[in-house]
DNA sequence: CAGTGGTCTAGACCACTAA
DNA sequence: TAGTGGTCTAGACCACTGC
């Protein structure tokens, strides 16, 4: 271990180490890292020191750390990969089974945690200006789907209040989403706009999710209308990052089993 | 503070105290945050344990912190907005002036920082299965694309070698690599599919592009075709998570301004 | 210069897991 | 029970910033 003075700092340096020992195959995927009482020994550093190292790791998700038991290299990833068609954007999430399936999930639910009737935070005031409606007029659910009993995804949906029957998405109960809006609405709702980002987990989302603070979620949002134009719902959806892959398939030829 | 006993952690009840404060307006925006020995002082606790409650509002991207001046409360972030025409996904990040220009982006620079003719990595092997190539004959180039003088997105090219022309992609110099690849293959390559998620960065990326090991990068990666239908290129970009968004405009109505 | 955040140490106690 | 990781303290020195 270097010296210090005018170098990277030391647990940098072990961080580094430690990840070169895994991408040279030393520390294979599932293997155990040395305790930290040993790497504190092997490299002459004080325990903390070696904690904010696998610290590194852990948020670049290299190792998995289990409580009481060790640390591991983490296997590579696999990913549910929900397809989008392109034209018509028809894919649901919230209510899944079928693109999940293909992937071999199962076991989707789709659980109300809280609603608002009349939200009053800073974004219901900004999604209120996207769908041209008065924050008051508008509810807000916030789902959490689970998949093979994990969970999965946060959700927020924004609908008119008008436009929903009484007691619509009972907290702390089961709800197909999907459903239960075409069928608040008589019709399917269809895709105005939709757009992707990357966003790190806030302390709200991180617990409902059982992720650290900070962890990458994959954020789609978008815009619904009726087949008229009339925009009437915004959805937020907050996915574990590492669990999900969006795909546009312009020609039909994706191949899930040799994605990377 | 409650005195721990069967309670959360102090470090993250302080960290949900400090995000209400932040919520309510307590603390608004570009606000600075009492220094670490007040929060000591304040909340009766170490001074580590100050650190690590703020440390988490830092991964939940609600701070700022800056380094012998303190730690401030973050102004809502303004992204970059990248139109997907959903049927050709016609759109470049690369080498980007038109879509980003639309949002008041300028000077945007890609430069190639690594490239390996013969590449050999575990996420090498994994494309040339993608390409139908042996991962012999393919080369790899790592480029930096820097948007207003800002690292904004790593970008990983994997091309056949012997349909490029030598000295393609030269090290430390600036390339229009989409211009740069239609001149080399004769032709613009199409998409074959395009696929989006959410990644920690790694130590590596995390360096590039100036960020926190574990910060969240929205990944797009996929591959392109000839206009045979032959795939030649794979292209993985890591994206600066939440500067960017992608969206897909099924009824170009979606207003950027409006954007949430 | 004084004040800020960044790194590091030594030592303590705790909660969790497996045998 | 022994060993693992999780939290916390007290104190030290450092690097960076603005005045």
């Amino acid at each position: 271990m270097s010296n210090r003075r005018n170098s990277a700092p030391m647990y940098l340096q072990l961080a580094r180490q430690l990840q070169d020992r895994i991408d040279s195959g030393s520390l294979p995927p599932s293997s155990r890292l040395p305790s930290e009482p040993e790497l504190s020994a092997e490299f002459g550093v004080n325990r903390l020191t070696v904690r904010q190292a696998v610290a590194e790791l852990d948020r670049a998700g290299s190792v998995e750390i289990r409580r009481g038991i060790g640390t591991f290299v983490r296997k590579p990833v696999v990913r549910a990969v929900i397809r989008v068609d392109p034209d018509s954007a028809q894919v649901r999430i919230g209510s899944l089974p079928v693109p999940l399936a293909i992937q071999g999930m199962r076991r989707a639910e789709e659980l109300v945690v809280e609603s608002a009737i009349a939200p009053d935070g800073l974004l219901d005031q900004r999604v209120a200006g996207q769908l041209e409606h008065a924050a008051a007029d508008l509810s807000r659910f916030e789902t959490l789907v689970w998949l093979e009993d994990q969970p999965w995804c946060v959700n927020s949906y924004w609908l008119p209040t008008g436009r929903l029957p009484a007691g619509f998405g009972p907290v702390g109960e089961p709800i197909d989403m999907a459903a239960a809006i075409t069928e608040a609405f008589g019709f399917e709702l269809e895709s105005d706009w939709r757009a992707f980002s990357a966003v790190a987990a806030d302390i709200a989302d991180a617990e409902r999710l059982d992720l650290a603070t900070g962890s990458p979620l994959l954020v789609r949002e978008g815009v619904n209308c009726t087949p008229d134009g009339e925009t009437v719902m915004y959805v937020r959806r907050r996915i574990k990052g590492e669990n999900a892959s969006f795909v546009l398939d312009y020609r039909g030829r994706f191949d899930p089993a040799r994605k990377i």
